[in-house]
DNA sequence: AATACAGCCAACCGCAACAGA
DNA sequence: GTCTGTTGCGGTTGGCTGTAT
């Protein structure tokens, strides 16, 4: 498939007047066929970017900055168990999107983790720091959910190599398991 | 006051997954 | 089943802002 190259877009951050001519334009006629949606509304962006900014932004549910303790602990217990899937942990915190959430991740969380010892991707220790005290405070706060009974896969071995598609039935398995509603409520359920 | 540096986050890019013809 | 266009996801980057020198 030849890459579709969008000429004359403009790119860059949005003006409050693109961002009045959106969220008009969605409010009147909706979301969704986003590569048409641009032109249709009058704007000189490609329907990527019109998206992106919709749901990170104008979205009237998207709540912005301001995460709370509670928060950012079930970001932690879920980034335990799913790794880096930012739309399944964002997907289960109301209000919070992805791309906010690989932020804090990235500028907050995952620094606060290297200050403890523990290594981010996998939330086990970093090397030779075992010993290291924090870390058993650390696993009590971010990883003490219950495991599952039977014929589940454990978190480590969910996020111990997320680009590996060598074993694509158990990566099926993994990602059903991951989605799994009940058990990510009870997880939830479990902080709040 | 000017400059350098660091942190943060909005937005972009590439690719995979999905949909439908 | 295959091809083609669209959407969604995750990694990365560029630029803005605040702080240090």
């Amino acid at each position: 498939m030849g890459k579709m190259v969008e000429i004359g877009m403009k790119k860059g951050p949005w003006t409050p007047e693109e961002d009045e001519i959106l969220s008009s334009y969605i409010k009147r006629e909706g979301g969704g066929r986003w590569r048409t949606l641009p032109k249709k509304a009058g704007l000189r962006r490609c329907g990527k970017s019109c998206r992106l900014r919709w749901m990170n932004y104008l979205r009237p549910s998207v709540k912005r900055g301001g995460i709370s303790p509670e928060e950012e602990d079930l970001i932690l217990r879920l980034h335990c168990l799913l790794g880096n899937r930012w739309a399944l942990i964002a997907g289960r915190i109301p209000g919070r999107t992805d791309n906010e959430i690989k932020n804090y991740w990235n500028t907050n969380l995952s620094k606060k983790l290297i200050s403890q010892g523990i290594d981010p991707r996998t939330h086990k220790p970093l090397s030779s720091s075992s010993s290291n005290p924090n870390y058993q405070n650390f696993v009590h706060l971010s990883c003490s959910m219950e495991q599952p009974e039977v014929g589940l896969p454990n978190s480590n071995e969910i996020i111990s190599n997320p680009n590996s598609n060598k074993d694509e039935n158990k990566e099926d398995e993994i990602l059903s398991y991951s989605a799994d509603d009940a058990f990510l409520d009870s997880l939830i359920n479990e902080e709040m």
